[in-house]
Formats: C-alpha cells, sequence, structure tokens
DNA sequence: TTGTTTTTTTACCATTTGGTAAATCCACGA
DNA sequence: TCGTGGATTTACCAAATGGTAAAAAAACAA
C-alpha cells in the first residue's frame, strides 16, 4: 500500500490520488465535509470506495490533504503583494487577483469557506502556520506605507478582511447573485469596476488644499 | 397532533415549538444542514427526538420553518433604508445596522452562509419572493439618488453586494478572525471605523473644482 | 373523580455511511 | 513466461441517523 513510509509514488498511484484529490475537491465544496459521501467522491472519481482508502487513510485525510494542498495556491495573490511597489498600484492589484480567482477557482473558495464556518477544525493548524505570518507581514507592509504617507491612514487588517470578503462573495454566495442579477451574466465585470472604484476611493490620498 | 390544520397552538406547543427552533439555530449553524443531526438537536432543546417530531415533519422542516421565520428579521435592515433621507447617511446607517446585527445574530448569519454556501436548495423560493423584491426596491432607490446627483455613480447591486460581505464576513469567518486577530477582542468596533471610512469614500460627492 | 385529548417515552426499524478483510486481478521486471 | 508485488473488486460490518408505532403519562374539561 502506498502508506505513509511510502518511497516513491508510482504513475498510477500519482495519478489516482489527483484525480481522487479533484473528484473530492468537486464534492466538498458542493457539499461540505459532513454532507459530503465517500461513495459521491468515489463515483465522481470514477473509482470504488475501497479504492479510494486504498490511496487516503480515510474520508478527513482526504479533506486535510486538499484543503493543505491548496493553501499555498490560495494564499499566492497575498504572497505577491510587493513591498516595493506602488502601494496603491499593488493593493488594486491584489483586489483584481483575488477576483479573478474566485472566478477561476470557485470550488477551492467555497471548500475554504465551508471549512471557516465551521469553525476550522481541521485547518486550524495551517491557518496559524501559513496565513497569520503571512497576514501579519503583508499588514506590516500596507501599515508602513501609511506611515510612510504613501496611503491614508487606513485599518490594514481590516482592509484585507474587506478585500477577502468583497471578492471571496462573488464565489461562496454565486446562488444568492443568480437569482438577485440572473443566472446568465457574470457578475464579476461590474464587480472589478465596482470594487476597483470602491477601494480606490478608499486609498485615495486627499489632494493637499489650497489653503493646507 | 399539532398538524398542519391544527387550530390553535396550546401554550405547551407555543413553547416547545420555540426552543426546538432555537436549539435547531444552534445546532445547524454550528454543523450545517446535513452535519446537524435530531439528536443534537433534540439535546440542546432538552427533549427527546420522538418528541421533536411530534411538533416538526422532519428535519427539513424544521429548517425550511427556521430560514422562513428568520428572513424577515433578515432583511429588516435593508427594509429600514429610507428613500425620502439623506442618501449618504442612509447607506452608512445601513452599514452599521448589518454590522451590528452580525454580533448579535452571529448563528443567523452562519445558517444563511450555510445555505447559500450549498446552493440554497431549501430556501430558494423565499429568496425569490422575499429577497429579490427587495433588492431591487433599493436598488432602485439608489439609483434615484444617483441619477439626481445626490450620489456620485455606482452600481447600487454591486453596492450592496459589498454591505452584505463586509459585514456579515465578522460573523461566518470568525473563526479566522479569531485566529488573526486573537480571540479575544471584538473585530467589530475597529470594523466599524473601518468600514464607516471605506464606504465614505465610495460615496463622497467629488467637490466642484474651483475651474469646472 | 372520570373520561378524553394532548404530550411524552419506550422500543424499534430501515437506510446510509465510513470503513475493513480477503480474494482477485494485473502490470511489470527477471 | 512466470512470479511477485502493487492495484482493484467483492462481500461484508458496525455505528449513526432519520423516522415510526404504540404504549404510557400528563393535562384538562366535565
Amino acid at each position: 500500500m502506498p502508506e505513509s513510509t511510502a518511497k516513491k509514488p508510482s504513475r498510477i498511484q500519482r495519478r489516482n490520488r489527483r484525480v481522487i484529490l479533484d473528484a473530492a475537491l468537486e464534492v466538498f465544496s458542493k457539499h461540505g465535509y459532513r454532507g459530503a459521501t465517500l461513495d459521491q467522491i468515489a463515483a465522481e472519481a470514477g473509482l470504488s470506495k475501497p479504492n479510494i482508502l486504498y490511496y487516503f487513510n480515510g474520508k478527513e485525510d482526504i479533506h486535510v490533504t486538499l484543503l493543505s494542498q491548496l493553501m499555498e495556491t490560495w494564499l499566492d495573490p497575498l504572497v505577491e503583494l510587493d513591498p516595493e511597489g506602488d502601494p496603491r498600484r499593488e493593493i488594486l492589484d491584489y483586489v483584481e487577483r483575488k477576483l479573478t480567482m474566485s472566478r477561476e477557482l470557485p470550488r477551492e473558495s467555497r471548500l475554504f469557506a465551508n471549512e471557516i464556518l465551521q469553525g476550522a477544525p481541521r485547518i486550524e493548524p495551517e491557518l496559524h502556520s501559513h496565513l497569520k505570518p503571512l497576514f501579519d507581514e503583508k499588514c506590516a507592509v500596507i501599515a508602513g506605507w501609511v506611515t510612510a504617507g504613501k496611503l491614508p491612514p487606513l485599518d490594514p487588517q481590516h482592509l484585507i478582511f474587506s478585500i477577502w470578503a468583497t471578492t471571496q462573495h462573488y464565489a461562496d454566495f454565486e446562488a444568492q447573485a443568480q437569482i438577485l442579477l440572473g443566472p446568465e451574466i457574470d457578475p464579476r465585470p461590474r464587480a472589478q469596476a465596482h470594487l476597483q472604484a470602491m477601494f480606490g476611493a478608499l486609498l485615495d490620498l486627499p489632494e493637499p488644499s489650497a489653503n493646507g
């Protein structure tokens, strides 16, 4: 068995683990952890249930593996925020990257949303070890920009929360948006314009007044 | 039995239905629909499982009843948005009411978030009959304000989405915020300041320039 | 008190679901 | 070609879970 102390995963192993994780992403993101069943994942993957348990130690193992592997991808847009770049440009570009990600990886967004909603029982360690340091680092960068007068006074932590909330909203609450806007159109082009305007307004330095 | 064609619910019936719905809110909001069990709800309510099924026709009946009853409360802050009021004040007050609601009714927020995340399978009719008309009405109000020049050009639909996303975020993603900010402090006071600044900046009419 | 209705409990049941044991199949190197 | 180890299937199982029937208990009207 491809157990913990495995040496080299065979071609079949790599392929099937990938197939299973992709199927699990589909099912977990749609039904949540408890709502998903191994039978659904097996059907989606085109494998039998025992065969799936041959590659993973159990349902929770699949879920944790999925979350851990996705963490890097998920944090990538924030990693790219460059302390050396132009503050306003960096943050607005970050908003755009996050919105793009909510369009291209909606399943991943919903998977994380589900997990956090339940209190992050299975991903909490990852949040402490990966998300928190990155969050603190980038908050410090933004705070530095504020101190340097390159941005108006603002709250870095809550700015980032607002960016997360508004961009991920279009993936996590897609069902609601479809009811309110109609199912045909992708709301994101207009969302992009709106968010750029909103965060742009927040980041605008007030022009030095004539009498100042 | 207190069936569909019941006439007058007794005192016991009213009390127990209320107790059950409150327990169900606690359990459903914490574990989602599939993750919640009738045994958990029964334990939380201090009643036996068959006794709960004496008052409701099943798990789904409890869930739907809960969502329907909460809909009114949930939409109330938006109902209060007054077409006759000052546009900027009305919208910023709406933001504040929504943030207050995310502090005082976090379980309700998570209940709805769970339901929407799963594709709103059980609450979709309510969204069409209650949420959509209200949403359209208030979007029209805001659009009218823009046309009247009382607000800068902005997208009413996505403005409301942004308000929902940013305020509900503090209830729905509380687990994440606690990890990033520490579990002791309530982030909402600073969130309130941040959100007022952000939406305030968006709603600001640019001052007429001297050369315009 | 007594008879009737409402409420609650006890004892179940069928299905679902995560998981396992063991037999079988199959790829592949010697 | 044949043997060996990895991969897959078949046949299960125990626990959890939504739900029910019917008896018992409690409330209440007369």
